[in-house]
DNA sequence: CGCGATTTTGATCAATGTCAAAGGTGGTGG
DNA sequence: CCACCACCTTTGACATTGATCAAAATCGCG
């Protein structure tokens, strides 16, 4: 149903071999203590494209290492409105809420192939105990969650749909890029549909569709069939408000 | 300048009389074991409603639990506009995140007379060493705090004005009464200005002002100098979407 | 080739912003 | 104790943005 890139979804043969062993809570293990995280581990797992990794509403019993695939995090409310709260890329933590054993309080689904590496949800407070290392890189990760959350915000919040939209195609060009770099520097595989911009940024997407044409028009950016294709950087950083600077830490 | 709460803030006498001991990273400690704090921190500090706790693009040297009155977390854009990300009540944990020695990405504000407990910023990284179980409790508290962004981005990006105001004004009146009762239950003393709740919403305060005039007219709510009066809060509950089962996971 | 999902476009409407001015309110200093 | 002042609230007229509705064009996939 959903798009998929090119590449199939890698899994790595051990965690020595992991490449996003150094971006998640894995990083807590030095080389030759590896062995912990792989005792630990449930497993790995391919998931086609279109699979929901969790639902909002329900306990889970897992945690998740996103090793390689894009996801998207969002919440449904009754009037059937969604909101898209992440776009998540390889290196993510995902699954960890304040209440381990409650509902969860997003879904998260998968828009392309997607290979996670899984955890036992109940005896991960118990690793963290037993490797208080554990403990702290999951503060540093959740405080960077926090400040992109709070990006995110000000970006609905204060921002014209236009700038809005500016702002978010700038931050995923240059996440995905560092992912999954391309040929050419400017073109991005992006496996997003209007809808789903439209639903991360507040708007419809037949409104976020007229402000992309005025960008293409502009001769500022290219979208198409899951290809982002950014023109002019600089004049969209400008329009976008995008500010280097705290980009840095958010990612 | 600001509206000011009617009571004093109030600073324990030492840890052990801390009121909000349990709710912030103190709670890893045991009675017996708060001279490890009470050694820790740079002592206790009162500011006058209207100052600034911390500036955001500025590097701090501190850390603060905020011991009793309210304080606003918001960014400021090159274009004026301000996003208020967070209305923060006794018992939070302010100031941490992803690069400690980075420029702050946001600031914080005393929206009235405040007591805040100091900890120095340098040093807290070895104090979670020493003690996994402040990271442990830091974990849940940064969980807390994003799932606590994420419930206001969906707020914003997916109500329309009069239900976002629903939402957020029986939100705070159900967080403020659990730290400052009132011997009417229905009224609660919120001291923001208009200005404050459209910054926090995404709108103009024109707009926000006619918005509290339909839930007053409409028999739901009152607003005035600072009180918060909810008459109707099933109702309002209603309008807003607010699920209680989702809100207990947030406080 | 044909189907379902997505994109694109135009016409119209509703929600929210902008601008401007008047009325309140509480705090401060004389 | 009063009067003034800064800040906040309230209101109305009008402008603009973005939503809604509907239909046609396009795309990817089987």
């Amino acid at each position: 149903m959903p798009r998929r890139f090119k590449y199939p979804p890698a899994v790595p043969p051990d965690c020595q071999g992991c490449p996003i062993r150094k971006s998640t809570v894995c990083r807590a293990f030095k080389l030759e203590e590896l062995n912990v995280v792989e005792d630990f581990k449930t497993g790995d797992r391919i998931l086609p494209a279109g699979t929901t990794l969790y639902q909002e509403g329900e306990p889970i019993t897992e945690l998740y290492n996103l090793l390689d695939g894009v996801v998207v995090l969002n919440r449904i409310l009754t009037s059937g409105r969604r909101q898209i709260l992440e776009f998540v890329l390889p290196g993510a933590f995902l699954g960890y809420q304040p209440d381990l054993k409650g509902p969860m309080l997003h879904g998260a689904q998968c828009l392309t192939d997607v290979a996670v590496c899984v955890f036992p949800r109940h005896s991960f407070p118990s690793l963290m105990r037993r490797h208080p290392e554990v403990a702290a890189h999951l503060v540093s990760i959740k405080a960077r969650d926090e400040a992109r959350a709070h990006n995110h915000l000000t970006n609905i919040g204060t921002r014209a749909s236009r700038a809005r939209l500016a702002h978010l195609l700038l931050e995923l060009h240059i996440r995905v890029r560092r992912w999954y770099p391309t040929a050419d520097d400017g073109i991005v595989e992006l496996p997003l549909t209007q809808d789903h911009i439209a639903d991360a940024l507040g708007l419809t997407s037949v409104h976020v569709n007229k402000m992309l044409r005025t960008l293409r028009e502009d001769g500022l950016l290219r979208f198409k069939n899951g290809q982002l294709n950014i023109l002019d950087a600089k004049r969209l950083a400008a329009i976008g408000e995008l500010d280097p600077d705290t980009v840095s830490q958010l990612y």
